[in-house]
DNA sequence: GCATGTGAATGGATTCACAGCT
DNA sequence: AGCTGTGAATCCATTCACATGC
């Protein structure tokens, strides 16, 4: 079926995490885990990880605990990394570089497939790690010659929208935006963003606390 | 005073969302505006609006709406960007040197003062737009000397702690991290983390749901 | 005995709805 | 008449605490 209705996303949030915890400990050979123990290494809330795992099933068993590999597993297949999703970034400028050759999107279930600019100059480049940068004229095609799955923002604010819009008419579902607007979105596809400017703000916002409240 | 006892992230995450609706505003030369249009315009709620700004005076008036400008202003101040805060980045590879030169972090109350990185072949280099790279040896007197307020994590996971700790050491208060790992705080600096493969995960585990939903 | 899985209780955040001001 | 500011109501998330099963 695949009933992730009322699955909140603060609890998929949690679920890559624990993944991630779970691949430490199979790094240190640990066969078993209890939900206590995570909590308490990982300074978590045991009772939470356990709602948030038996969203998906009984995996624990009672009296022993979780098993490392086999809860890391079934996470991998939860949360649909079990296949090999394909990213495509637009705008190859530096954010965009920086995001094709980062590690972490390119393994585990990730893999960039290609940069998309509208810039002749940097059209027919490739990034560092060798990933090319596509012309945007060709997106609808690149998207789905290469089977783009998910397809990152990375342009600056002033186009973001219309190259959203271009997006979800190509088909794809899912959406990372680096770009800081409120994008206008469209119900099908999923958006999330990632807005680095509020975080730089919400820490400028507890500084002033902390000195004025000196 | 100061006293932001009380007012939640996500609160203050939604005054950097109003005040970038506002600078809009601004730009259209509009002078006032209700809590209703900036709803209905950007896809807010307007009882939330109202009641974030609420948490820090009355910036309104009954029957006309908020001051476009003004309360702009006033959101400046309490997000505490009326003054610059100055920026330093850890760890010069893609990411940093990419966030170095990123619009967003140069404007507006922000400014990139240096990179650090144990590197030696990266000390002395700059990045494009001229942001120079310092040893991390330095950390410390850089802190000093550049009068830090807030630190950037850009290394590789796994010397992402013990950066976090020397950081902690130095005095400075307000880290935003972007490595993936579970960072083990201090209770008196703030840290905020950007997880990017948090993000694709999500989003990975929404398509899953439209796979096999269908 | 021990740790899961879960209903019940608590705690927050959002939304409603209206009294009060312009 | 119109819109803010806010108590009350609702919704959602977290935590507690224990019955259930190994």
């Amino acid at each position: 079926m695949g009933n992730n209705e009322g699955i909140s996303e603060l609890t998929t949030g949690r679920l890559s995490v624990y993944l991630r915890c779970l691949t430490y400990l199979e790094s240190l050979n640990q066969e078993t885990v209890s939900s206590a123990e995570m909590a308490e290494r990982f300074h978590l809330n045991s009772a939470q990880i356990r709602k948030d795992l038996a969203c998906f099933g009984d995996f624990g068993t009672r009296g022993v605990g979780y098993n490392v590999g086999r809860l890391k597993e079934q996470l991998v297949r939860t949360l649909g990394i079990d296949r090999t999703r394909n990213v495509l970034i637009i705008g190859a400028g530096n954010l965009g570089m920086a995001l094709a050759d980062y590690k972490g999107f390119n393994e585990n279930g990730f893999q960039i497939v290609a940069l998309v600019d509208a810039d002749r100059e940097k059209i027919g480049r490739a990034s560092r790690s060798g990933i090319p940068v596509l012309a945007y004229e060709e997106l609808s095609s690149v998207v789905h010659q290469r089977g783009v799955d998910i397809a990152i923002i990375a342009v600056p604010t002033s186009s973001a929208q219309q190259v959203y819009d271009a997006l979800v008419d190509t088909g794809v579902n899912a959406i990372l935006n680096f770009a800081p607007v409120q994008i206008r979105t469209h119900d099908r596809v999923k958006l999330k963003s990632v807005d680095l400017r509020i975080n730089l703000e919400s820490l400028s916002f507890y500084l002033k606390g902390v000195e004025d409240g000196v």
